[in-house]
DNA sequence: ATCATATATTTACGCGCGTAAATTATTAAT
DNA sequence: ATTAATAATTTACGCGCGTAAATATATGAT
């Protein structure tokens, strides 16, 4: 076992007793060398454990196997999921996946789609800010690299797009509600910062007038990424005035639900189904703290699976043919309602 | 606006009629070029927005302004939090951070380590798994790169740890708990999958015997990081047996305490100070999240702010003084009692 | 054994940048 | 104006690897 520090290819080149340009080859797709070639090289792999430079690896190289995820916010558990299910595509088809978190911030998702380019992704795939988003630089990056948008759209921006109907989704628990109780009000921020608010406020209004409800929003203040904190702030103002002309409230999404349960909780109004409950509350997205909310949130969920296996396909295609798509397609995935105990 | 591609520092050399050579210097301390020739260098670089490729730039340098931070669980808000808190030093001092999160797994931890050595970072800020950790290779990485421990303790690796004092906080939420009602049984994994748990068990142990109580450890199954998966699950098992000696409970981490508090909620059983309430629940780390559930989180937090500043200075310093520490020192903060609704 | 074919090696250059040494230009002080 | 100090330029090489072309070797079929 002599372990004398192996630092570059040619140090590994020389103790597998093999060239390195036959190297480079092995490790840009092992099957490429004989089979006999192949052996040498994993006996000596397994010997010193060498691992070509990843950066100097794509630094002249015409394709990679690389592939970026992005995402608004690395630690908002709902994009955690979905991108840790693109991840797994990723990865199944052979490619290297490398995920980033905007955290919010317009200018850190330009730069990260800057970070990606110096390794020279074969694709991306990119789930903006939404309206924040840089929409022009984006537009600009998607020029160069085979970029597939999911859960939030930009207009013509990017190969495709794959996301959830909002409008049914919205619209299906905007049923559920009116069928089983008073028609929900909405609540959401009047400047939303996640990507598929406006749509979500519009679902909600159209879902309402046909049904023959009026809509009521309750848009309240706040800004940036900390939903729980405005959810029970602005909700426990909304719910100590006793304003509402409802009973139900519908939120824009789980994270404000998740606050807005808390004020309720706090301001001695049980919320749910029983008896003596006085407050319906609803979700969207069925964030993974959803289930462990006092009560249970009851929601609508994403359908994550479908979103991430079709987004990574598309991708893929695109890479494979090497060429751009014809015409941008559109792809929208159902909503699943999720009965809990908070409507 | 003369917008033709600038693809590289020759490019931006050619249309800012400077030397290649300057350029560099430049752009590795902006200072150390007549301020004649840095203006010329800025007025370029604001009608072409060149940066250079970061990855080609660490190839062959001496000394680098990065610093990596690696954190157990990115999506975990708690690491995200602290994390966040240290990348803010670490950008004040004028390095450059690259955050990385192992997902719980000891040989992306691993990975995490090697990717950052292809970037030469100038140190490293490493909370470690703890005991799942590989420490024999963390070791010899730590033989290489000035890095910092925090956090998670691995004993004699390292230049340097920064962490908590479990003994005191879990000290001061037993008493706490000891002085205002029953003694707390303690509410644990069995195989804890993070860092401080077998810490913070062997304090409560102490700490209750110390205060003349027996300890009463709860130890239930359960493998991965969806502590509050486990919590409600195991919880709501513990408590449905109505087998326990008190009516306190003390977590070993938040993450846990919100699934034990989804779990009474759901039994029925009213959690808090109240009168009518027949359970007291406590948690550990003042997770972002405990300030929403119902009730409100009683809980010890970290000191995160110490934390994060003196493990970037203690990097800092051993940065610029280019030698390892003499001795391994260990810093450990005091927790702080955060007394919510809960216990 | 002979030959065509597949595979490996050699050689040489490129990626985008850091860095060192020698040279030249600029600045500030005399 | 002269000089010494400072800063910029030129030149040249290196980092760790990809890649292409020419050459050499191994393989398998005849």
């Amino acid at each position: 076992m002599s372990d004398s520090k192996i630092r570059n290819m040619d140090d590994f080149a020389s103790v597998s007793g093999i060239s390195r340009p036959t190297i480079s080859k092995y490790f840009n797709d092992a099957d490429s060398v004989r089979k006999s070639t192949r052996e040498r090289i994993e006996k000596a792999l397994a010997r010193y454990d060498y691992q070509p430079n990843f950066y100097a690896m794509n630094q002249n190289r015409r394709l990679t196997k690389n592939v970026g995820i992005v995402i608004p916010y690395m630690s908002d558990p709902f994009f955690a999921e979905i991108a840790r299910n693109v991840e797994n595509h990723v990865i199944a088809a052979g490619f290297r996946p490398i995920v980033l978190g905007s955290q919010g911030n317009p200018e850190q998702e330009i730069e990260n789609l800057n970070n990606l380019r110096l390794i020279k992704p074969a694709g991306v795939l990119l789930a903006p800010l939404g309206r924040m988003s840089d929409s022009e630089r984006i537009a600009a990056f998607c020029a160069d690299v085979p970029t597939v948008l999911f859960d939030a759209n930009i207009e013509n921006v990017g190969e495709a797009f794959i996301g959830s109907d909002n409008e049914q989704s919205i619209g299906l628990i905007v049923e559920y509600l009116c069928r089983t109780g008073e028609p929900p009000a909405f609540f959401e921020m009047r400047k939303p910062t996640n990507p598929n608010a406006l749509k979500r406020r519009n679902a909600y209004v159209r879902s309402m007038e046909r049904s023959g409800h009026k809509p009521h929003l309750i848009q309240v203040e706040g800004e940036g990424w900390d939903f729980e904190e405005i959810g029970f702030r602005e909700g426990s103002r909304v719910l100590a005035d006793r304003t509402l002309p409802t009973d139900t409230i519908l939120c824009s999404n789980d994270r404000l639900a998740i606050g807005l349960l808390s004020a309720a909780y706090q301001l001695g109004m049980p919320v749910g189904l029983g008896e003596n409950c006085t407050l319906r509350i609803a979700g969207h997205d069925d964030h993974p703290f959803s289930r462990y909310t006092c009560p249970t949130l009851t929601t609508v969920s994403q359908d994550y699976t479908s979103i991430a296996k079709k987004s990574a396909e598309t991708l893929f295609s695109l890479i494979e043919t090497e060429q751009r798509a014809q015409s941008r397609e559109t792809t929208l995935f159902d909503g699943r309602l999720v009965m809990r105990g908070s409507a």
